[in-house]
DNA sequence: AAATCTTTGTAACACAAGTTACGGTACGCT
DNA sequence: AGCGTACCGTAACTTGTGTTACAAAGATTT
């Protein structure tokens, strides 16, 4: 573990930091699909991503769910530190988008450590301040860009986040994401097809345009 | 300006740290409708805010706008502060929704507050997390929910945040604010009255609804 | 009061996106 | 091979929202 640990951090967290988390932080794995947060849940520790990716939603009342970002390795989920600290339940959920390893904090460390290491504090700020960032970008996503310019953006986030330029995903599940129906994802995707800009196959959709 | 520093903060940080605050920090008012960030400033100081509201936009490329949230007493840009720390460009644009006074504070004076005083450091991270939440919510109301509902719920919050329910504003800067068009918003104005919920007069809208 | 400007109301239309419906095609299973 | 299921394509229609156009009502200036 603390090699991977070293391989993902040693940038950011001196020796002697990297070696409490190593000691004090618990591995887990997810397979990919897998759900690592759910709305609701009341959280005892702090995830730091080590590899893989995970996806994170939103939901409403109805049930309807709306894809907020991706995590990478080196990221943390900055709403699940905000819910450490306030001990209160979380707003999102969190999917493992492929099989990701990850090391949790318990919170009671995170105080300490909040004190005492100015590496960990400005991790802190850093994570809130990229996940502030990205909450915008996925605010200019569905308010400024049509339905056509936000599936095109998904497709090459995803191909990005999974290091592969071929999408795995059948269309509902792209509707489920995006907030919207099979068929129009359908429909859309067909028009991006005759426009050079992906290919599309069963399950499968190559993204050209990256 | 100690006294409403202590009357706006005293529950949060301790004397010491307030009087820290009322000698380096420096007042600034601005009137209703002053425009206190703009997209791309560069920020040497922190606002907190002792009274007044603020609202905070979001723009395109376009130039199109967009209402994130307003900001209280209380509360501070939790974008300005991770741009701040980042000494990176403003994301959004702050305006004085009503005449408003706030403390600037020395960014340089922020890393020694956060190693030294805890409650310093609550409040940044309190901060954070309130506004990741703002963000949520704000991305809920677009995402879920249809112009009705998202006009209705900004009159509401407009009348709170001035404490008044009598909201004075022109149809046009409504669309504004939701990005829409002034005739959408005067359609739905006028529906919202049919249905009880609303009384139009001209530059004012009463929320019967609250 | 006349002229002008701002704000609001409303109709008629355009268009993107959501819905319903149904057929076809690939895949897995027995 | 035959059957069932999941996935995809497409047409026809509905709905919500944006656009254009114009007129009327207040407010402001001269």
């Amino acid at each position: 573990m603390l090699e991977k640990l070293k391989d993902a951090y040693h940038f950011i967290f001196e020796d002697e930091l990297l070696n409490e988390i190593n000691t004090s932080g618990q591995l887990k794995e997810f397979k990919a699909g897998e759900m690592i947060i759910d709305f609701g849940d009341y959280l005892k520790s702090m995830p730091l991503l080590l590899e893989g990716a995970i996806k994170v939603l939103r939901e409403d009342s109805d049930g309807d769910e709306l894809l907020l970002y991706f995590l990478e390795r080196g990221d943390t989920c900055a709403m699940t530190l905000s819910c450490c600290l306030g001990t209160t339940k979380s707003e999102i959920r969190a999917v493992a988008e492929r099989d990701t390893t990850l090391i949790m904090i318990p919170i009671e460390k995170m105080e300490d450590w909040t004190a005492q290491y100015k590496s960990w504090r400005n991790f802190v700020f850093e994570s809130y301040h990229t996940r502030l960032t990205e909450m915008l970008d996925t605010i200019d996503t569905i308010a400024f860009l049509n339905m056509d310019e936000r599936i095109m953006k998904y497709l090459q986030d995803k191909a990005k986040i999974n290091q592969d330029e071929v999408v795995s995903s059948t269309h509902q599940q792209i509707a489920y994401d995006l907030h919207t129906s099979r068929v129009v994802v359908s429909r859309i995707l067909k028009k991006l097809e005759i426009e050079g800009k992906i290919k599309l196959n069963r399950n499968q959709i190559e993204v050209l345009d990256l």
